[in-house]
DNA sequence: CAATAAATCAAACGATTGATTGATACCCAG
DNA sequence: CTGGGTATCAATCAATCGTTTGATTTATTG
């Protein structure tokens, strides 16, 4: 089945995501033509039925591909404190600024070189995933909240401990208050090119991530966050 | 010319614009089709490129139409006091206050109920300047920016005299922020509703804009910012 | 090697696309 | 009424769409 599959019987497979993930970032599900996808994987058009059955299910798959590369990061971070938990409130403090700097750091790596695949499919795999995340189409939603959850919940277990007095409400308007600025960042790079003037590159990343820091924790409310280096 | 026209004769132009804004907005450019905008217009779908030269032709128009819903409060707003100025404080203070609430303001009025068109097309209007925003089409970009550049200027003003020790990378990325929080409400409204179970509606708008300006305030560093109504 | 299955291909299918055409209805000035 | 410009219409155009087909090549197995 599939584990001892030969060479060129995934690797048509594997072109052609790639290629789709590609086409699709670049003219949307609609203005992407198989027969164009098709043709940047070196592969004949009728492959995408065969492999995919259609068009639609090439899309999916391509998202699912591009989603995948998402939350491998988060996982890597060091699990944010329970509630009762001594130090909880350092370690959240320090949770806090890992988050903030991994995901951008994770994002403009991908972005400025290609981390995991060839720049040009990286780049669209942060497209569609932010346009899937404004726009989901149908049947996408529960995969995008999904894929999401990780990063809330993380958020989320920060801020529970460096402000347990809020609500539910309030940690929610908190946590969208601090997302909207880092995934500004990811969705909106040319247009900050635009109103910039010059791209942001990785060499902003650490003055950047440290930016977005102190304004969310000035934001946030809490007293105790001045040094630019955290634990 | 323009002005003495008749009724029906312009009725069509207009009829075809506005929906063309909500075919546009609901399956993008290439997803939308010409006779599908014609048959909601109740026109003929030849009149696409009688009245402007083609598809293309009428998306950049329904876009501009769009765009003019938007800047419009803007200028009803008490300009952001000049650099020398006395008072300069505590009026860029004020400002800042009108510029978030306002915004805010508009753009759920304009969501939740139609304020100045049907709300299906003034929903459609939001779309489509949200999604030209992410990804702006080709000959599109400077139009965006010329379009931004009035939300720009104005709250720039305001963080000038707020932060006047600040460079402009500096000031930049305060907008960034500040920019983000209110824009994420704008272009993730059916997100916002599936993270936080039930969609945010015109009740919760005073609520809203102060944790946005409370947030930002303390986020920009401003000592003075503790009362809930500014002058 | 032969045989079965999987993978690939060129060609063509019907449907739909945006655009075009030529005829028709309308309106206002002469 | 007549003439000419504007607006609308049904019908049609070539092109492209996603998909299907049937033959062919490639890989796997007995």
């Amino acid at each position: 089945m599939n584990p001892p599959l030969a060479d060129s019987t995934q690797d048509t497979h594997r072109r052609l995501l790639e290629a789709a993930l590609v086409v699709f970032a670049n003219k949307g599900f609609d203005g992407a033509g198989i027969r164009e996808i098709a043709e940047r994987a070196k592969a004949n058009s009728a492959m995408v039925q065969y492999h995919f059955g259609g068009k639609e299910g090439l899309y999916l798959e391509a998202l699912r591909f591009a989603f995948e590369q998402g939350p491998k990061w988060i996982h890597m971070l060091l699990p944010p404190p329970e509630i009762g938990e001594p130090e909880a409130r350092p370690k959240a403090l320090a949770r806090f600024r890992d988050y903030i700097t991994s995901f951008l750091q994770e994002f403009m790596e991908c972005h400025c070189t290609g981390k995991y695949l060839p720049l040009e499919v990286e780049r669209a795999a942060h497209i569609l995933w932010s346009r899937e995340m404004q726009y989901p189409r149908p049947r996408i939603e529960a995969f995008i909240v999904q894929s999401l959850q990780p990063f809330t919940n993380y958020l989320n277990a920060c801020l529970l401990i460096l402000r347990p007095d809020l609500d539910q409400e309030g940690l929610f308007r908190m946590g969208m208050s601090i997302h909207a600025q880092v995934i500004w960042m990811h969705n909106h790079v040319g247009l900050n090119q635009l109103l910039r003037g010059k791209p942001y590159g990785l060499e902003d990343l650490d003055s950047l991530a440290e930016h977005f820091i102190q304004f969310s924790l000035r934001g946030l409310g809490i007293p105790e966050a001045l040094a630019p280096q955290g634990a």
